[in-house]
DNA sequence: ATCATTATTGCCCAATTGGACTAAAATAAC
DNA sequence: GTTATTTTAGTCCAATTGGGCAATAATGAT
């Protein structure tokens, strides 16, 4: 009565999968999980479900739960680092100005992908675990020390506002993300879908116009500041 | 065997604390747990502990989990309704650009005081629970009306660029709670701790600086923009 | 004084959790 | 072909989970 058609235990016939396809999906349905859940409230076996895989396989690639919280976010660290440094590296003659309104719409596009990496930012930021250290050493503070050379750079020259660097990139990289972070809640105040192209171009133009005000050009007397502000909104960015 | 010194079952004889503060307490207690460690990573038993109750008392007062996270944000969104009325009243006669400053820095010290409702946005903003409908009915709606109109006001008269309304609200929510829902990770990657007073009033200079860049006065022909963005801060906000 | 209600605890339960261990097929090494 | 290693699945376990329920002291009503 126990056994009528159980299947057998070990390894199963059908091995068409190559095992890197394996661990990146375990990889995928964490990340997918971890941000929606939290630490704690992402099972292993409901990751092991979404990756289509049993749950004991999970200990096998990645030793326990923090580990695999960690590879997760260091696939993810890297990703953001490549999409990034394209960013970086094509732009790097332009003057400082445009250079930094490439780099903020290429950030709001990768926010506007991955949007779980904002959010396990927030969920971990809390309390002591070894995860906020982690995340603080390993994400937080290169990706900051870059940023600040830059803002320190548009100040210097006028084109922001000299505000304690800190502050600055908090509230930039928040502006960039929230939308997108948020978006289930903007889905249901407002119906709109922040993951359409077109709601992305349109929230990076809003942060570029709300950081970089530049006078138009040259020293003319100029216009009010009101008809300045709505000219600028106009030509796009 | 079983029975030696088992405490007897009922109530126990200390009813010192009177029944409000009971189920204020057990509400202080979910609101943190709830924003730690989200809604499924919060145990029941955990939040009764922290109130110092036994978690059968709970479902005695709040008849499930739901109830109970619903009960917690319903007080915190009156304390917050509360907190923010009052910056609107006292501001009530001012000149619109002012009255935006005071109640942006309200709002800032509001943020600072109470992370765990940017947190728990944060954490319930995804899929389709019926948490995220609810705040966006209670909390997300309400909040953007009165903020729209405001911002509208600055922007016809050319204290704010002119951008999409939703994108503003969100930068500027974010910008504000940024380093206080991220304090864990300002600590661990700067050493500095958020809950200080300077830092808060810090902050608020920054968010209201790079959002308000009114002229100083007048139209004399002015210095560089770089000039003028320096002395703009030296002044304080 | 008696009785109903309120506020609280202790104990029980079925389901779920992270993890340990075992079984076995696929693959590579010889 | 045999053997060792890698990769997978199934089973068992102790702990924890949300929730159900009975017991009982405090409080209030009569």
């Amino acid at each position: 009565m126990t056994a009528v058609t159980t299947r057998p235990r070990g390894r199963p016939a059908r091995t068409a999968r190559p095992v890197e396809e394996t661990r990146s999906a375990i990889l995928d349905a964490a990340l997918k999980l971890f941000s929606e859940r939290g630490f704690e409230g992402a099972a292993m076996r409901d990751i092991a479900a979404l990756a289509s895989v049993e749950h004991s396989l999970l200990r096998y690639h990645y030793s326990d739960k923090a580990t695999l919280w960690r590879e997760a976010l260091s696939r993810l660290i890297t990703h953001m680092n490549a999409h990034m440094a394209t960013g970086w590296r094509a732009t790097e003659g332009m003057p400082v100005v445009e250079r930094f309104k490439v780099i903020l719409r290429h950030y709001v596009r990768y926010c506007a992908r991955h949007p779980e990496h904002a959010r396990i930012m927030v969920q971990e930021a809390v309390g002591d675990s070894d995860r906020v250290a982690w995340i603080a050493e390993q994400i937080v503070r290169p990706q900051h020390r870059g940023l600040a050379r830059l803002l320190q750079g548009l100040m210097d020259q006028g084109h922001l506002p000299r505000l304690p660097i800190r502050s600055l990139i908090y509230m930039l990289s928040a502006a960039a993300q929230s939308p997108f972070t948020l978006a289930g809640e903007v889905r249901h105040a407002y119906g709109v879908d922040m993951s359409d192209a077109a709601e992305i171009e349109r929230h990076a133009d809003a942060l570029i116009a709300l950081l970089i005000r530049d006078e138009v050009a040259g020293p003319e007397p100029g216009p009010s500041s009101a008809q300045r502000a709505m000219g600028k909104t106009m030509l796009g960015l």
